[in-house]
DNA sequence: GTCTATATTCTGATAGAC
DNA sequence: GTCTATCAGAATATAGAC
């Protein structure tokens, strides 16, 4: 952790935001010490302060690019108004895994900062956060009033999607030491899920015979 | 916050640990100070490190006392020989949610605790991990076996259990800043998800019509 | 056991030489 | 642009009186 890194080819502004995203994403930002990402990136302290000033600036400029990066496909997802509901969700669970799959630890890293609200973190994001929520109400709510999908509260319905697309990444940690999965494996797991979780969420949507629909 | 307290009547070791919990497990080590575990105690700071000699230490003893706590319920309803599977279910989801709700910080704290590696936590928690999972895997494979319940891998099947029951309280600081949504109404979809998660999982393990069974 | 005062270490940031 | 040296403040930990 920490160790000195050779330089490589690229300027050295770079490689500090390369090795800030890196830890930032890791391990949240409280816990990166600017001294860590200076040693990461190969370059001393007083660098990472002549190109970004301070800690906080460099991880505004770093994290929110990376997460305009997350909400974007999804929005652009939601938004689609030709495909039917059914299509939307297998899209955007799709895009959702892939993207999840090339950075896993985001969503541990998106939710502790909004609890620590790191960097203000969520004064920056609250707009894009709320966008991506409307668009998916909107988008469920049409789906389910067109008949396309049934009825279902659609908080419930964006807690389970939430739950059945990012638990599987926020507990990969916990997963890969207490079951002893590899990455290929899990990976596996994830690809197999893209196909799974729409229909899952289809079947959760069903109208139960005895009852009528729940909530 | 980390406003002083009166002494209340409990031992000042006591409080410290009651003191040193609540904090840990609200905001994470890194953002807590001992100053604030001292004030929250209602005891000086010097006090801290006679008892505890430091900071990390007190949050080792925090986080096993977590971790027993998180772990606890599951095991004995797992362990439950006498009821049917879709019992076993129901019973796990409402003692999980009933004792998130008194902790709804808990999950996102042992989850941090076991990416960071703290205090080595496999080493001291892996037994218990793999007791959960196998009472788990064991339970669920028999009521496939018998049954009870449709085929579906196992794997997935404890996502869904944990993604369900769980991310909500994962992302309950996300939810409560994005949708606004006070905590007595968090309070009351958990109520709800009470009910509804197990009959969620029974649907998303009945077989599809057009194909066999999923995985 | 509990406190006040202080030592020690850590950490973000800057000054100034090259 | 990049470095070494250093500062200022915060945070952890200890000394020593009571």
């Amino acid at each position: 952790m920490a160790r000195p890194k050779k330089k490589p080819d690229t300027t050295a502004e770079e490689r500090i935001k390369e090795a800030a995203r890196k830890l930032f994403t890791e391990k949240g930002y409280d816990a990166v010490k600017t001294r860590d990402i200076a040693a990461e990136a190969g370059i001393n302290l007083a660098l990472l302060n002549y190109y970004f000033r301070s800690k906080e600036n460099l991880f505004e400029i770093v994290m929110l690019g990376n997460f305009e990066e997350f909400m974007q496909n999804l929005i652009q997802t939601l938004s689609d108004e030709t495909s039917s509901t059914d299509q939307v969700i297998e899209k955007a669970v799709t895009s959702y895994i892939d993207m999840l799959s090339t950075n896993p630890d985001l969503p541990l890293f998106i939710l502790n900062s909004v609890r620590n609200n790191s960097a203000n973190f969520p004064g920056h994001m609250s707009k894009r956060f709320a966008e991506v929520r409307n668009s998916f109400i909107q988008r469920i709510s049409k789906g389910m009033n067109d008949g396309q999908i049934q009825q279902m509260n659609v908080g419930h319905f964006m807690l389970n999607f939430m739950g059945l697309v990012l638990f599987p990444f926020v507990a990969r940690p916990m997963i890969s030491k207490v079951n002893h999965i590899k990455p290929e494996d899990f990976k596996l797991l994830m690809e197999e899920r893209k196909k799974l979780v729409p229909v899952w969420l289809k079947a959760m949507m069903a109208p139960k015979k005895s009852k009528k629909g729940q909530n």
